[in-house]
RNA sequence: GCUGGAGUCGUCUAGUGGCAAUGACAAGAGACUGUAAAUCUCUCGCGCUUCGCGCUUCGUUGGUUCGAGUCCAACCUCCAGCA
């Protein structure tokens, strides 16, 4: 089982450390998102140096390039792409189902690859056999994403998951079990990796509440909370499950993270770990964090702006260059935008978390929340 | 000086009788939440009461025509070749 220790709690709020293969996580924590096996436009240094715990790849894209066998033969993400930390994985299932004609089954999901065009299915234990591949420490359940907001077809999604997930935890452990037993391979990823279980619902909380303890009840490693798109309704939503899920293990709140309010609302009720796309594409589209809420660098008005994007920011950006000249970057299309934006934002992203979770040591969180988002969207 | 070619939005460009006029770039702004995202959207002659209306435009000046960026003439400028 994977090891979870809360260190102080406050409401539904905890802080923890989670102990995997690779190294701790101290939590509350962002987790980069890494979905080809790398962070775009950063290297795994510069993730290091701004201070990233953990990473997040993708099973659907790993699949299809470079194959997840590859990465097996590599000795597993964290060995690959030389992220010599914690690691996690998401199952496939958000990507797949976004995509365009898919075809859903009880069996699993029928779809073409955007790379090729071609015919492939993900099933349960498919997913759950490439992410033994890839070989993180953390991986997700293959949860069904539903096809529209209503509460039928929420509902739909929500127990085809549950079925899933049962399939998920079985093979699972069959992989565990074949895993140890050729263990001597020491050429192998480490045979301890770990299973969330992935709540589903909606924004309909009854639903929330059944998956939560249906969740809760196959007794997974820990949990992720999926389908979540904004921060409406969410408080609301993350009371209930995370009133229901264990308070001994971890839950990952799911592609959230874009908004510094996700991340006070996810903490506040009871989440450890976010995942988001939104810091590095922002970034590479000159959206720029800052303590006054998001600029965006390519406006004219920082041609002549000769002053750092942030005063009191610790990042490379910050600290040695000028809004001026990263305007100047972006407006000639040079990769160093991309590169020094998506430190900031990522950073900013990291260290709010990390600033998050301080205030709850110090018993601040309450002052520093209306504090800072107060300012952020002012 | 002669011969040929060319002059259209900041730039390059489409256009051969019904066009405020094509596309690209540049410029201005917006979007982005388990990344099909180094992406996408909008604006881009001027002015308004802006799902429309008015005005002024395609080197210049005239002309032909119901109608001209498109045809004709002259002129100006540029390019090439010849002197």
């Amino acid at each position: 089982m994977l090891k979870f220790d809360i260190e102080k709690k406050n409401g539904l709020a905890r802080v923890g450390v989670i102990h995997t293969p690779h190294g701790d996580i101290k939590t509350p924590a962002f987790v980069g998102a890494a979905t080809r096996a790398t962070v775009k436009a950063l290297t795994m240094k510069e993730m290091r140096e701004l201070g990233s715990q953990a990473i997040l790849a993708n099973t659907y894209h790993l699949i299809l390039r470079p194959g997840t066998d590859l990465i097996r033969e590599a000795g597993g993400l964290a060995e690959f792409c030389s992220w010599h930390a914690p690691t996690f994985t998401d199952s496939g299932g958000f990507q797949i189902f976004s995509l365009p004609n898919v075809k859903i089954t009880e069996k699993g999901v029928k779809f073409k690859s955007h790379v090729d065009g071609a015919q492939l299915e993900m099933t349960p234990e498919s997913s759950m056999q490439a992410q033994w591949a890839v070989g993180a420490d953390i991986h997700m359940a293959f949860d069904h994403l539903a096809k529209s907001e209503s509460r039928d077809d929420m509902e739909e999604a929500m127990h085809r998951t549950h079925r899933w997930l049962d399939r998920c935890v079985a093979e699972h452990e069959r992989l565990k079990n074949a895993t140890k037993n050729i263990e001597k391979n020491v050429s192998l990823p480490p045979a301890e990796q770990y299973l969330y279980a992935v709540v589903q619902g909606g924004t309909f909380n009854d639903l929330r509440a059944e998956s939560a303890r249906y969740c809760a009840s196959k007794n997974p490693d820990g949990f992720g909370i999926g389908g979540v798109f904004t921060a409406d309704g969410m408080e609301e939503m993350l009371k209930t499950v995370n009133s229901i899920l264990p308070e001994d293990k971890p839950r990952h709140l799911l592609g959230m993270g874009q908004e510094p309010i996700d991340l006070f609302i996810g903490v506040e009720n009871g989440c450890d770990t976010f995942d988001c796309v939104g810091p590095t594409r922002m970034a590479r589209n000159g959206s720029l964090y800052t303590n006054d809420g998001r600029i965006n660098i390519k406006n004219a008005k920082f041609k002549h702006d000769f002053t750092p994007l942030m005063e009191d920011c610790d990042c490379e950006l910050c600290q040695n260059y000028t809004r001026a000249y990263l305007h100047h970057l972006f407006k000639v299309d040079e990769i160093t935008a991309k590169v020094l934006a998506s430190i900031h934002n990522e950073r900013f992203i990291v260290r709010t978390v990390d600033q998050i979770r301080q205030s709850l040591l110090d018993e601040t969180f309450a002052e520093f929340k209306e504090s800072f988002l107060s300012k952020y969207y002012h």
